[in-house]
DNA sequence: TTGGCGCCTGACAACGTTGTCAACGGTACG
DNA sequence: CGTACCGTTGACAACGTTGTCAGGCGCCAA
């Protein structure tokens, strides 16, 4: 910039005005000052501008890993919503470590960003307290524990399964398996937990061997469906704690030489994007991720008043595709959505 | 920093060596310098370290979307190696604009990376002038366009197609589709050339209407295929310019009632991460995707000599799962990865 | 004892920007 | 004609680090 202003015969802070685009620079010098910057190729220094002004123009998010289907289309909704602000995005992948976790909160911190995202977050409070030294907002989406203080973005995890169960029986299903994530995650238990409640509300027992963990992974789902199925033969529906597992559900049970849904129907939650790719098409709860992402990055750009409500719950809805239908032997239902009469 | 040496009684240097780890501190120094940042929680800023030393310690990647199911394994692999040197990776989308893309990589080059990874890159030479302006090191992952001087990792595109053509010519084929990406994209032409240069190596006539646009998406490469099998109903097998498409063209033929691979043969190009996890498992062209990542990160952090080859072609295999199999009413062959004898 | 060497340490400048403030010239208004 | 005000400009400091350099101190060998 020095350059810059030495040729145009103005002071560095002129120069600055000019590529700040702030006012009071008589038009003839701005034109001026503009020529040698295009023929300069100048570009400003963000480093230098983010140390002056404390702000680094960036954002941070912490997933687990970007490789996770379920991340990307947050990480798309953060970043949109960033770069509509002037903001680029660190996206770093902490494997679902809670030291990783915050150590990658450490580095966002010592970086300066403007604000740190936090995608399925399983650190606790402690590992926010850099972040809330150097008072950068925190946006939690489905926090595994609460942290207090902290703006948190949820769904109503317990509730979409129950409704989920109630969905299942009422196609007709009776005997309704589950793939557990998770044990150590809370939504993993919510789920659990709403799919206990939906079994109970259409007076269905529970029995623990109708559940496996599946990890929230699709391998371990494969093997953990595999044992499921060998084990309770009678299961004609399995509800998997997300897309991920229920994808690997579908494989196990199609390499068994079943069919899904005929034989045995199979729903996630999450509503990846995959879900609507594969075939048969996933039915699951749709969560609606995109714009989660791009809400919480609004909330860091757009600080809410202290006043303002803490969590927010996002909506979410069953979307019907092809992987459930009524079990074998039963007629499909008029229209399995609505409640009973 | 400041009030760390003012606590400790040192000076900011010393301090700052500290911190550092340099060399030269007295052990009893340095130990009450660090008790002093436990007690303090003090952190570095990364900011004006990175002002003082003009480097970043962060990564930049370009990439058409995150949200695209080719790129997170890329990511990933670019984030592994970038961390385990200290870096961390900016990721921005670019929609395969090429303005776009050259926005993003001067968006970069003004945030000082420290390097700049593009993941396939539409944008010209002309793109790259800041980097190259401001000495930033930058390689590309299968560029567009030549890019005269950088640093390239491709995969023999035209090779692997041809190789694939084989194959589902030795499974039995004699008819076989083919779902086009964008012709603007060399990748997709080559693709394109490798096909039929596969036919004409099993001396099978090339016919235009056999070829169909899917735009390298699910969307649309669902409804190409659907006006593909409406026209041309003789086909028996389908090569996809890439994995999205063929996973597209898989729904479209099941959602016709055609069975795969039993009525119709879909083979893809990627081998990205869903392509093992739908059912039928995706037969396709496997790229090394995670470790073309963690490639073009090392090759930016250990710094090539500028004697080395500018260009790096990647292996590729076929990998061969369930949408592929012989056309019906044709037996198996025993094995037809091998040439026939 | 003295000179030399190596280990510690700190003062100072610099990185490239932006915020603060003061000064200057011109114009409008009293 | 004087004064107040506005638009324009630049000098200077500051942001928080690290690189350079010089100085002090203790130890060892001559």
């Amino acid at each position: 910039m020095r350059e810059v202003a030495r040729r145009a015969g103005v002071s560095i802070k002129t120069a600055s005005r000019v590529v700040n685009q702030e006012p009071n620079v008589a038009p003839a010098t701005r034109r001026r000052v503009e020529r040698i910057i295009a023929r300069l190729g100048y570009r400003p220094n963000s480093v230098a501008r983010s140390m002056r002004t404390r702000r680094s123009e960036m954002l941070g998010l912490v997933v687990p890993s970007i490789r996770n289907p379920f991340y990307p289309a947050i990480a798309r909704g953060v970043e949109d919503t960033a770069r509509a602000h002037g903001r680029t995005v660190v996206v770093v992948s902490a494997d679902r470590d809670p030291e990783r976790e915050a150590d990658c909160i450490a580095l966002l911190v010592d970086r300066r960003v403007d604000g740190i995202i936090l995608g399925s977050p399983v650190v606790g409070p402690a590992g926010l307290s850099p972040a809330r030294r150097a008072g950068i907002p925190v946006v939690a989406m489905n926090p595994n524990v609460s942290l207090p203080g902290v703006l948190s973005l949820r769904i109503d995890n317990a509730g979409a399964a129950r409704e989920m169960t109630a969905y299942l029986v009422r196609l007709g299903h009776r005997r309704i398996g589950f793939l557990d994530g998770i044990p150590a995650l809370l939504r993993c238990r919510e789920r659990l937990a709403g799919y206990r409640s939906g079994l109970q509300a259409a007076g269905l027992p529970f029995d623990a061997d109708d559940v496996e963990r599946g990890d929230f992974a699709y391998e371990a789902a494969y093997h953990a469906t595999q044992k499921l199925l060998d084990r309770q033969r009678s299961l004609t529906a399995l509800f998997a704690g997300n897309d991920l597992m229920a994808i690997g559900a579908i494989a196990a049970a199609v390499d068994r030489g079943l069919r899904v849904p005929e034989d045995l129907s199979v729903v996630g939650f999450d509503d990846i994007d995959l879900a609507a790719m594969v075939r048969p098409g996933l039915t699951t709860v749709h969560q609606p991720n995109y714009e989660m992402g791009a809400l919480a990055a609004d909330l860091i750009l757009n600080p809410q008043p202290p006043s303002g409500p803490l969590t927010r719950t996002m909506p979410t809805r069953i979307v019907e595709r092809q992987s459930a239908g009524p079990p074998r032997g039963r007629p499909a239902p008029l229209d399995p959505t609505r409640p009973a009469a």
